[in-house]
DNA sequence: GGTTTCCTCTGACTATTGTCAGAGAATGAA
DNA sequence: TTCATTCTCTGACAATAGTCAGAGGAAACC
């Protein structure tokens, strides 16, 4: 990372915080306070428990009670105690405060008009796709990739979204257990193990290394969850993966993957492993590939 | 405009603002509340006027003035009435003022580090490319194009540099006096107009149009700050101009250049200015061009 | 049943971020 | 000189944003 690279992302910051601030004051700060505002947003059209509304903003538990309290006076939000946990309180919007969440929506959508508006129309589609690319950037760059266990509820929760898409995409459906597989347990120290990539807390994205004593590394389960696509989060994995086996003394690292699965073939392409002969018998597999890493450096940069 | 580029300029606030907040608050709200930390940043190396600061930072001027006695209180700054007009005062960073403006400096840089530090180095090129993307656009789309009088002060201090930039870059230098528009007044109405460009205040661009009676309307005198190229705004002068040329009942421009306005030749070129033979004996001009613009839509979408 | 933990709320405080009216000094115009 | 204007400052006031300690009800654990 270099200093006109840093100085470009603080004319960014500036440019950026200005434009975008001196509307946002402008839209929405007209009748009601960022905070009242704010939280108004965040309860959303489902309603949302007091604490979920904390950790999001991350406020103090007292401002947002009082907060409450004022949307409350207003007639924006009643707040009931959940039924089956009558500590726990939930918050929903009434009609008015639908209707003013609406309104905050529409300045919103304002607000986001009037960036453009003064643009031609090239000029527009060259500003988008460059804030789609901001964006992603940005949303990848705050993706933790964790090793967890593979029985914790967010391992679990990722290997059974993969064995679902598994289930629809492959042409013969998919059964865990009828896999070389079957039991994830196999990815837990130390016989492998087993990473979990989170963003903004929920997990995203998965993928584990068995480490056999006698067999060469073998990368396993690892998957993307559909919205986080796009972030260049496979080749996160792999590095990672590479870098872990590194770690454990291993100089060479191989994989197996279904045919219907041509995005992550194409990854694994681009990231170096060559296809070989079948090195197991997999019965969901159709691709066979392995990459030496012994010597590489065990991190881009 | 679609509603998917809404959605998406939407998706970029929220991204951006969250990102950057954070991380902003992280680095620069640990000792020193923002209004003053902002200020100390504006007051700047040289010092400035209480009245720039204030317009700079659209404060009330009693709140400058106090934020101004709690950093004079801290030893940051000294204000002093400036000799030439006592009513004005100036303020200056003291060197504790110099050391601490220095360190925001450098935690603003480890900010901008930190939204780079997570991505590996082809991902750290496509952000900043997609940032000085957003960033050229945005300011693109603050500038502001506006009739003015040729005698006013910006329009005068467009012209200077204008002519400063011709001396300059044209073989034979240049005098405005013996050019075929020895006096900018030319372009008053009701014989023609004069457009100055704005970013923040400052002019950045100029652009005049002549309309004689018994000749086709002129464009003359464009011109635009090395600071705001590469924002369009040469492309936004050429639109601008036809429109009000249309506006005066006007179905064909033209305008004469020099041959080492390579730029500019290139602009004529792309908005569909055709090369014509010599329509006048201006000095100084190597290419003459002309464009119909009868019937088109008077501004681009 | 008793204890601990969790969740929310209230009261008491503080700091920040302003807004407004007018005072007082300096300047410019008539 | 007088008068209006410009510029900055002070005092009074208010809203927003946030912190902290502890009360009290509900659930979980032993």
């Amino acid at each position: 990372m270099n200093d006109a690279q840093i100085e470009q992302v603080r004319r960014f910051n500036r440019t950026v915080t200005e434009r975008v601030g001196v509307l946002r004051d402008h839209y929405l700060g007209l009748d009601r306070p960022i905070g009242e505002a704010r939280l108004l947003w965040e309860v959303g059209a489902e309603g949302r428990d007091v604490r979920g509304l904390r950790e999001r903003l991350s406020l103090d538990s007292g401002y947002v009670s009082r907060l409450l309290r004022s949307l409350e006076a207003d007639g924006m939000v009643t707040v009931e105690p959940q039924p089956e946990d009558r500590r726990v309180r939930t918050v929903r919007l009434t009609e008015a405060g639908r209707a003013e969440r609406a309104r905050l929506d529409e300045r919103s959508h304002g607000l986001a008009g009037s960036l453009l508006e003064p643009l031609n129309s090239a000029q527009r589609e060259r500003l988008v796709a460059a804030m789609a690319e901001v964006d992603r950037l940005l949303t990848a760059a705050t993706v933790t990739v964790d090793a967890v266990d593979p029985g914790h509820p967010d391992a679990e929760h990722c290997l059974r979204s993969c064995y679902e898409e598994f289930q629809e995409r492959f042409d013969s459906g998919f059964d865990s257990t009828r896999s070389l597989l079957p039991d994830p347990g196999e990815l837990r120290p130390p016989r492998g193990l087993f990473l979990v990539a989170r963003l903004h807390g929920e997990p995203v994205g998965c993928g584990g290394l068995k480490l056999p004593a006698d067999a060469p590394a073998e990368i396993k389960r690892m998957w993307v969850a559909p919205r986080a696509r796009g972030l260049g989060l496979g080749r996160r994995f792999l590095a990672e993966l590479e870098a872990r086996a590194l770690e454990h003394g291993r100089d060479l690292l191989r994989l197996d993957t279904n045919k219907t699965l041509t995005a992550a073939i194409g990854l694994y392409h681009s990231c170096g492993y060559e296809e070989i002969p079948a090195f197991n018998d997999e019965p969901y597999a159709h691709h066979w590939f392995e990459k030496r890493i012994a010597g590489a450096a065990p991190r881009p940069e």
